[in-house]
DNA sequence: TTCGTATATAATAATATTAGAATCTTCTAA
DNA sequence: TTAGAAGATTCTAATATTATTATATACGAA
């Protein structure tokens, strides 16, 4: 049984992948890096909302930014990230 | 990569889990059927409060609900429910 | 230095979620 | 039937999330 402050933990945590567009980003990120004017266009968001998911999505630790030039080049925090989210998409398809 | 509507779904069904009463409660059902009132006590929770989770967690399929008597026993609407918690916590809880 | 492009941040408004109180419904037992 | 208990529903106020608009910053090019 988890702790309060695990559920709590576990709760935060899970809310990034709670808005399609943060899942989208992720999907975006897999195996490559993405800068923010390319999120924008791909996903069909505006620059201002796509920045601020961003900023959520790299406060939570999913995503880690690089400047390059004028670009902000965003990618996955690691190699798990991928997988994971993967294995969530997959256990929960399976209730639908 | 998912579609708009598949994004959207899969975002919505998250959302069951991101509240610690609703992870709670899931946990509390691993493998039993309990009344709402014991569900209260256990997680120190309102009655009103703890019923309109629990309302949410039928609507979205994660529990179902069963009248013995005068109490509403709730359970694990199927057995993967449970296996698939714990493999979202374990996943979620190696970025921590 | 100044200009233009890429991105971030701030402020605001719209919407959604939450907890709690009050009320209603359903069922059981008498 | 009626009283009482279990649980559901409804409403309200507080809070959180989201998208939009406007503004600020950072940096490369000229």
């Amino acid at each position: 049984m988890l702790s309060r402050e695990n559920l709590e933990e576990l709760a935060e945590c899970l809310k990034v992948l709670t808005h399609p567009v943060r899942i989208r980003i992720l999907e975006e990120l897999k195996g490559r890096s993405v800068c923010v004017s390319e999120l924008c266009q791909r996903i069909g968001a505006s620059q201002s909302n796509i920045s601020q998911h961003l900023t959520l999505l790299r406060y939570q630790g999913w995503i880690k930014k690089r400047r390059e030039a004028v670009y902000n080049y965003y990618s996955l925090s690691n190699k798990n990230i991928s997988s994971a989210l993967e294995e969530i998409c997959e256990i929960i398809s399976q209730f639908e």
